[in-house]
DNA sequence: TTATCATATAGATGATCATCTATATGATGA
DNA sequence: TCATCATATAGATGATCATCTATATGATAA
């Protein structure tokens, strides 16, 4: 197994929840504090912390602290890679068949 | 929570693992069987079996029967309506402050 | 300095997941 | 029809996950 599939698919699986989805679509329109998105969402404090590690760890979100305060934003190189993966996989497409038969199969 | 969260993120789940990533690569360059997917993975059949049903059943793979075999192909549709969300998320991205802070702080 | 506020950490719990072995199904070829 | 081959299903197991309550940390405000 080469390594940028499990790289790939630790930032999908970061992304891959409801409410982590969620988030990421809030902060589409900008910064945000973590009450700000606590506020919408049905969660603990506990809870969101976690989902923003995940998020934040696997480099997706952008963080830093102001005051007692934690801002996040969404990296977009990380997100526009990760488009671009899929993009490679949606594009390519050779010609010539590559399914399994015996001969005359088909 | 939206239904498109939970939706959205049933079909990031399904391609956020690493031996799934690999199968959606190879499928990238064409239609095929489940035996020739088999022989590039460290996995046993039945794995491999559980594999193609989750990719399958969120749609983001499809599938036929030719005889015994099973062939499967990419839906260009549903990866690029995936690749479209992300992209929704990224290019968003409205000015103004959002950041929550009591009056005074920042 | 002390109370308060925002966030993080610890630890527990029930659910979901990837994987395996064993076996069933269902199609082909002899 | 019967043996063989490709794939699916059943059931078990250990790992990971989302969530909670309780508590700690660390910054500001009184």
């Amino acid at each position: 197994m080469e390594k940028k599939y499990v790289k790939n698919a630790n930032i999908l699986k970061a992304i891959a929840e409801p409410n982590r989805l969620l988030i990421l679509d809030m902060l589409a329109e900008g910064e945000l504090c973590a009450c700000k998105i606590l506020d919408r969402l049905a969660i603990t404090q506990p809870t969101l912390s976690h989902h923003m590690k995940i998020l934040c760890d696997c480099g997706i979100v952008n963080y830093s602290k102001v005051g007692k305060w934690m801002h996040y934003s969404i990296n977009h190189e990380k997100l526009e890679a990760l488009e671009k993966m899929l993009l490679n996989i949606r594009i390519r497409q050779i010609r010539g068949e590559r399914t399994c038969q015996k001969p005359g199969i088909r």
